[in-house]
DNA sequence: GATTCCGTTTACGTAAACGTCAATTAGCCC
DNA sequence: GGGCTAATTGACGTTTACGTAAACGGAATC
């Protein structure tokens, strides 16, 4: 197989490296996006002259600022989280203060999970009747 | 027990009506906040003079709004859900439609549900290894 | 009757998260 | 070497979800 810079790579389905324009096509943004989360600092491709050349590991940083965007964070959150992610515990430094940031973020995440629960039962519920309705049952 | 208009009301918890900034402390936003929901038809308090008197069903509205916030809908996503919650089915007419915009509603909360345990799962590694790295166990 | 406390309206301001040009560069194709 | 395509930078525009300030109204309180 031959990727975006025209060389050879095992096919594993995990390249050696992405354009803008294929990772753009694969997580269905546009290549503005993914340079403005650059911008912000979340993303730090290499560059081949001036063009951007995304690694795997940005790849998947890119999907985990897209998982963080699906669940309605900010830019900056989504920065803290990939810096939980990204620092090899030690090289952070604060340890406690470390460990305090994850539980806060599980504590939000915790309470969104409820949130969903409730409001899928109330759809449930909504759905229920509706369906009843549709068939006359009411 | 007497309410923000000045009359009796049984004391059950459940207030008859609420003022503006009683809701606004109860849910810890401001008046201008709520005054927003109202401009963007979130919300239809009555008024007594100029003044916005809102009821306990206003109340839970507030409630939805805030719990749709909190799952980072938009404001006219929420306005979408809110729709669901009000119409009695049949008011609404298109059934069918109605019944496939719940599924679509429920679609993206289960990727948010999905979303939200992968996340737990990761933060819970990276704690456990925090904690590890503390103890100097690594 | 001046002050204080809520509340209201009007209107302009702003931060976040991109969208949308416009001008430029660089590699390939024939 | 002209044209096409993909990418880059820079800059201004836009939408959303409120914040903030000004100016006023009415009821209560001192």
């Amino acid at each position: 197989m031959i990727n975006a810079q025209g060389q050879l790579s095992a096919d594993t389905g995990a390249q050696a490296s992405y354009s803008i324009s294929e990772l753009s096509r694969e997580f269905e943004v546009t290549t503005r996006t993914i340079r403005f989360y650059e911008e912000e600092g979340l993303l730090r491709p290499e560059r081949v002259g001036r063009q951007r050349v995304y690694s795997p590991g940005d790849r998947v940083r890119l999907k985990l600022i897209l998982r963080g965007k699906r669940l309605g964070f900010s830019i900056s959150e989504i920065g803290d989280i990939i810096q939980m992610y990204d620092s090899t515990p030690g090289e952070s430094g604060q340890l406690p203060y470390f460990i305090d940031r994850i539980q806060h973020r599980r504590h939000a995440l915790q309470q969104q999970h409820d949130d969903i629960e409730v409001t899928l039962r109330e759809l449930n519920q909504i759905e229920k009747q509706c369906r009843l309705q549709l068939q006359g049952l009411d």
